[in-house]
RNA sequence: GCGGAAGGCUGGAUGGCCGCGGCGGUGACUCCACUGUCGAGGAAAGUCCGGACUCCAGGAAGAAACGGUGCCGGGUAACGCCCGGGCGGGGCAACCCGACGGAAAGCGCCACAGAAAGCAAACCGCCCCGGGUGCGCCCGGGGUAAGGGUGAAAGGGUGGGGUAAGAGCCCACCGCGCCCCUGGCAACAGGGGCGGCACGGCAAGCCCCACCGGGAGCAAUGCCAAAUAGGGACCGCGCGCCGCAAGGCGGGGCCGCUUUCGCCCCAGCAGGUCCGGGUUGGCAGCUAUAGCUGCCCUCGCAAGGGGGCAGUCAGAGGAAUGGUCAUCCAUUCGGGGGCGACCCCGGAGGACAGAAUCCGGCUUAUAGGCCUUCCGCGCGU
């Protein structure tokens, strides 16, 4: 069932992001300070996870050419086993759409809802997340 | 075949595409790319016990307090765990359950009901004597504890004798207590004798006895680096008393307590040298041994012990061990076909649950599937 989902991403690849993709390169972020930053940030809610944005100042250290993206998911999302599962789904969208979607020297943070994040299609997932990362690039501007 | 008891195993499979962490290799190799290899559980969980390890307290001994354990024996590094046994209780049985030391060391409590709840008493009764009778019984005195009733529990139980009625008052058996013998390492069991019964229950109320325990935890702890508050030591100057001097005197401190042994410190100051350090980051601790896995020999009823061979098996740190799709596998729902086992089409969903220093246990959660042994009933031979 792959090739189906291949004109999706090439649709996605040929809106104009490949030019200064050619050094993109992804970070996690693992500080508690960077996370707290991205909070006071713009954010948008999908039905099955929540996407916080911010703009790094020139002068921090991960230079332009680098995308930083973090994973949250709380006590409320529900036990070890159902925090995990969400995590590595919002982890493989992100690792989807990020090289081609994204944008330099942003901080993205993905937060997990309970239940839903590990419930809903995968499709549905990924095409929320390209909209929240329009509408935040749209809002960036 | 039906019902039941005990124990054990497993807990999705295969493939495609795209990924992650550790280690190794190769490449102009701090980034990165390619490649090889390894990468969650029986409970990884709760954090309830027991340890290893680390740090703290100067060494040793002791006492008190506090906490824990509690039939006996064995296993173990240790345990509150495990195995075997005893006793008590439940079940037709297989088997299961048990805070199972001490109540003549002391204190305390025993609700409700009941006449009476621990010291012997007597509500309804029963019996005898005296008196009165309207003959139904009533009053007074005394003897009883068999019967009724209450209760979780009422001063041994059952049967017989005995008596006015009764009563260990007497007798037999059972129970209980003491002594002795036998078996057993022991808990305990069996037997004999004596005693006429005295010693109610609760120790999951305090308590007593025996045994065990110092405290805190990998966010332990050690190392490195930067900035900085600002503390200490030594050198130098100076310095209470005694002494030529070494040093002593005097004062103070060091495990929570005690004893003993031992040790340490002691005014002030411009300067120099060194140490130290809240916080943040990095590295170590960090994964291999009371090991684990497989097979075998041997001792033991067993838990387990001794030995041999082979292999070596996650180490993250906002936390890797995955995401997704397809097929199969069981499960279930709807429709159809077939006498039936079952088959076809479509759909749903896949138990509990994710290592965080590491082991040994316990407890709790768990869809479905599989295996072994045993018991009862029924049927057949």
């Amino acid at each position: 069932m792959t090739p189906p989902e291949a004109p999706i991403v090439g649709k996605d690849a040929s809106t104009g992001d490949m030019p200064p993709a050619v050094s993109l390169r992804l970070e996690v972020l693992r500080k508690r300070p960077d996370f707290q930053r991205a909070a006071r940030a713009a954010h948008v809610a999908k039905p099955g996870f929540v996407v916080q944005m911010r703009e790094r100042r020139s002068d921090e250290v991960p230079g332009q050419d680098v995308i930083r993206v973090g994973f949250t998911c709380s006590k409320k999302v529900g036990n070890a086993v159902a925090r995990n599962r969400a995590k590595r789904r919002l982890r493989e969208i992100a690792r989807l759409a990020l090289p081609t979607e994204g944008r330099g020297g942003m901080d993205y943070v993905l937060i997990g809802r309970k239940d839903k994040t590990a419930d809903l299609p995968f499709a549905q997932l990924r095409d929320d997340f390209s909209d929240a990362l329009k509408t935040l690039h749209a809002r960036a501007k």
